[in-house]
Parts: C-alpha cells; structure tokens; sequence
DNA sequence: TTGAATACCTGTAGCGGCTCCAGAGTCAAG
DNA sequence: CTTGACTCTGGAGCCGCTACAGGTATTCAA
C-alpha cells in the first residue's frame, strides 16, 4: 500500500509517518518505479504501536527502546517493565503538580467575583503581590511546569 | 541596574529576560555607553508578574493579555476573569485526561509482574492487542495528549 | 598602565513532535 | 492531452526557552 492508505488506516498524518521514518522508528520501505513508497501490513501493524505508545504520551524515546527490545525476542522484558514504571512516575508526578496549579488558580479567581475598574481587580493584586512573595521568600526552588495548552487538533 | 542584577532579584536566567524583551513582554529598557541594558525597578516588578503567570503555566499569550489589561487601568477586569476561567478550564481538562492514562498505564502494568522472555511479556502483548483494538474500533477520536515529560531543571 | 577576570552584547541553532508549505514529479480517468 | 488526485523532497514554523560562538565593556589587582 501506498502512503495515503496507511495514513487512513492508522489515522496519523503524512508527515507523521514521513517523520517517524526519518527518526528511525518506522524502518524505510520499498519504493515503486515512481519514487512513491510502497509499506507492507508489518509497517502499518509497527505504526499502530507507535501510535498507540504515543496515545500512552510516551517520547520518542521511550518507543525506541521499546521498540528495540520488540526487535529482540531473545532479550528478557525487565526493560519495559521498568521504563513502564518509569513513566507512570512521569505521570502521576504531574498530575500531582497540576492539581496543585489548579487549587492556585481557583484560589485567585475567587478573589475577581464581578466585574470591576484593572486597578481594584482582585485577581491582578491578588498576582501582584505572590509575585513579589515568591520572588522574596522561597528560596529559588520554582520548578516551571510544562504547558497545559492542547495543540491544535490533530488534522491528519 | 544591569541585566545581571535583574536576574539574580527575579530568579530569571539572562537569556530569557532578552527573550521576553524581543517577544514585547518587557519593554526594552535604556543603555549605557557602552550599550548595557539599564533596568528600573518597575521592570523587575513587571518580570516577576510574567515569571508569576508562568509559574501558574499561563502561555506567553495569555500573560500578553494580562499585561495589556494591566496597562489600561481604565478598563475593566471582565477579560481577567475570562482568561483565568478559560485557563482553570485547561488545566482541569489536563488532569482528567492524565487520571484515564494514569489508569491505563497501571493497568498494562499489571500484565508482567516479572521478568520473561520478550515474546511472552504481557506488557507488550497487551500493547500490541490494544493498538489493533484502537485501530479498528475507535472512529479515529484519538486524543494526543501533551507529554508529562519535564524539561531539564531550570539552571538559571 | 597593563592584563586578567568578569559581565555583557548580538546572532544563530537546537530541543520535541510534529505541521504546513512550495514546487516538482507520478499516475489513472476522461 | 489534460485534469486532478496523489506523492515526492526540502525547508520553515510552532513554543519557551537554552546554549553556544565570537565580540565588546567594565572592573579589579599587580
């Protein structure tokens, strides 16, 4: 099959898998007479792992070694079970910070209940002075978390 | 003062206080002779608001937002309270999508408690089983979800 | 007064994981 | 022969920084 069809059968984008071939995960395959490159249903059935890894938000990485160890049926699985372990860490590590962030954010919103002139919005001091707080009590340790912004949908 | 102090008071590595100057966050400030970056200390304020706002994981066009309500006093704080709504509204999201993943990853984990040959470890299986299910059950409504890895602490 | 150490400058490239585009080539149907 | 759908390569852009390289300015001690 062509690349288009492998596209629709595992919903990831032309790019996607153009990419994922020049990173190494998706080996290259035969090409036609054309130039047009021509995958088998193992190519299409490795995708589906590598789709459903990054489902799991897995990096690249991650599916890498994953992948490697896939490659080598002699090889034990200690590798995935701990890199699983791993990642769960990941995690659950987040969704500890966030729930923290979004305690914060309730807690300064409850300061703004209507609308009012910039200068008595509660929610601007309210930012103003844990600001001027954070930046004179603690002791540097601010850990800056990843965005929580969504990309745009995946257009495929 | 210089751009050293400024980053030493804000607890902002120099780079990314010329990085927010040339994205229009910080207002480009005076120079000295010899062409040295010159704060005053409604800069620093300023900073450590943006620095603030990342700490609550607000995107550089949301702390936009902000600073130009902030600079319109005139207005009112109805665009304030919308945003942090909004932002409350993605960082809630966020959490529920990672709560499912967390359970699923548990989940797969479950399948290899110990150490086995890779054709017969559980974890895999279970991945592959379930990349097929996705593939075919599934109308195509996957959610790529943003990574929970972390960047490298922030070393100033 | 010199010379070393430090602070600062600009500009450019890189990270991850794609996404999008331009400009060209391929191939089947009408 | 043309149209149109598909595919190709190569390169730029997204975010929020970070990390250089290669130069200039300032400061301090000898």
């Amino acid at each position: 099959m062509r690349i288009g069809e492998l596209s629709r059968l595992s919903t990831t984008s032309i790019e996607t898998i153009r990419y994922y071939e020049r990173e190494g995960l998706l080996p290259s395959p035969a090409r036609s007479q054309g130039n047009f490159r021509l995958y088998q249903p193992a190519h299409l059935e490795r995708l589906q792992f590598i789709r459903h890894c990054r489902g799991l938000d897995m990096s690249l990485d991650e599916i890498r070694v994953l992948l490697r160890v896939k490659d080598a049926p002699a090889a034990d699985c200690s590798d995935v079970n701990s890199l699983l372990d791993e990642h769960i860490e990941h995690v659950s590590r987040r969704i500890r910070e966030l729930r923290l962030l979004e305690r914060q954010l309730r807690e300064l919103r409850r300061c703004c209940g209507e609308v009012r002139p910039v200068d008595q919005c509660g929610i601007l001091a309210g930012m103003e002075v844990a600001a001027q707080k954070s930046a004179s009590a603690d002791g540097g340790e601010h850990q800056h978390l990843r965005s929580v912004h969504r990309p745009r949908a995946a257009s495929l």
